[in-house]
DNA sequence: TAATTAAAGGATAAAAAGGTATTAATATAT
DNA sequence: ATATATTAATACCTTTTTATCCTTTAATTA
C-alpha cells in the first residue's frame, strides 16, 4: 500500500510524539531501535520530514527530534503525501491516465469509493490522535 | 497501490478477453501497443500469467494469447495475488508484524474496513465483468 | 520439409527503492 | 575554549523493480 520509507516515517512520527514529552527529545538511534527500522535509513527519512516541516530537531547534546503543537496536528495523510506523493488522490488503479468520471476504467467507480474511505481515514487521524490511542493502552506500536 | 507489473497484467488480461473472440488470438505486440506497456516486459508478464494458468497461449502463426471460459472467471484479486502476492490480505499499513485484533496499531480497525472494501471489489469483479462493462460502451481501457 | 511466425526462456541492463558509512556542523556542559 | 554528543549533509553501496535483447522452441502453412 505505502512504501517502506513511508511506513518508517509514520511510525517515527508517532513514536517521537509519544516519547518526547516536555523538554525531552528523541535521538535517531532510539527512533530506529524502537520502531524496528534501519538506523541510517531512518536518519535520512527524518531529514526529509524536517525539511518538509513535519517535525523539528535540535542538534548537539540533549538534542534530537520533537513535535511542537502544530506538528501534532499533522495527519497521516500529510505524511503519506510528503513521502509517497499524492498518487492516492490522483491515480487510477490500472495506471490509466485517461481514466476519469466521463471515461472511467471498468473498476473506476468502485475504486473511487475505496479510495474515498482510505483518504478519509488518513485525513481524520492526526499524530495526536494516534498518540492518545496508544496512551489509552488499547493500541500499540509493537514491533513483534 | 499495485505494482506496475500488476497494472500491466490486469490491463493485458482485460484486453485479451475483449479482443480474442472466437478463433482469434492476441499477440504480445498488440497487447503491448494497445495497453500502452513495454513490449518485452509484457512478454515476461504474460509468461508468468500463463504459468499460473490465468491465461492460455498458442505458438506459431495465428498464435497468441486467449482466455478460455474458465479463465474469464478469474477475478482481479486472482491477478493481484498472482503478481503482487497476498499482502493486501495479510499486511498492516504500518508494516507491523505484531498488529492484530488483540494488539492493534492506532489505525488498525479503520484500515481493516478499507481493506475489506478493497478486497470485496477485487474479488467481485471478474475479467468477464470488466469485458461486459467495456462492451456496454460506458467503460474504457483508454491509454490517453 | 523448409520457411515463417509467434511465444518461451535466459541473460543482461537501467532505474528506483532501500540501506550504510563518513564527514561536517552545531549546541551544550564543563 | 574545548571536548563531546548529536543532527545534517553527502556520497556510496545493495537489492528490487522495471525494461530490453537475443536465442530457442513450437506450430502453421505453403
Amino acid at each position: 500500500m505505502f512504501s517502506k520509507t513511508c511506513e518508517y516515517a509514520i511510525k517515527a512520527m508517532i513514536y517521537v510524539a509519544q516519547n518526547s514529552t516536555g523538554e525531552k527529545r528523541i535521538s535517531i538511534k532510539e527512533i530506529a531501535r524502537e520502531t524496528d527500522a534501519p538506523e541510517y535509513f531512518v536518519a535520512k527519512i527524518m531529514q526529509d520530514l524536517r525539511k518538509r516541516k513535519l517535525i523539528h530537531s535540535i542538534k548537539g547534546p540533549n538534542g534530537g527530534f520533537y513535535l511542537n503543537d502544530h506538528d501534532l496536528k499533522s495527519t497521516i495523510a500529510d505524511i503519506v503525501i510528503a513521502i509517497d506523493g499524492n498518487g492516492i488522490y490522483t491515480e487510477c488503479v490500472l495506471g490509466l491516465k485517461a481514466c476519469t468520471e466521463k471515461t472511467p476504467c471498468p473498476v473506476h467507480f468502485e475504486f473511487v469509493e475505496v479510495k474515498k474511505n482510505l483518504i478519509k481515514m488518513l485525513e481524520k487521524n492526526t499524530i495526536r490522535d494516534c498518540n492518545e490511542k496508544i496512551e489509552s493502552g488499547k493500541f500499540f506500536l509493537k514491533k513483534e
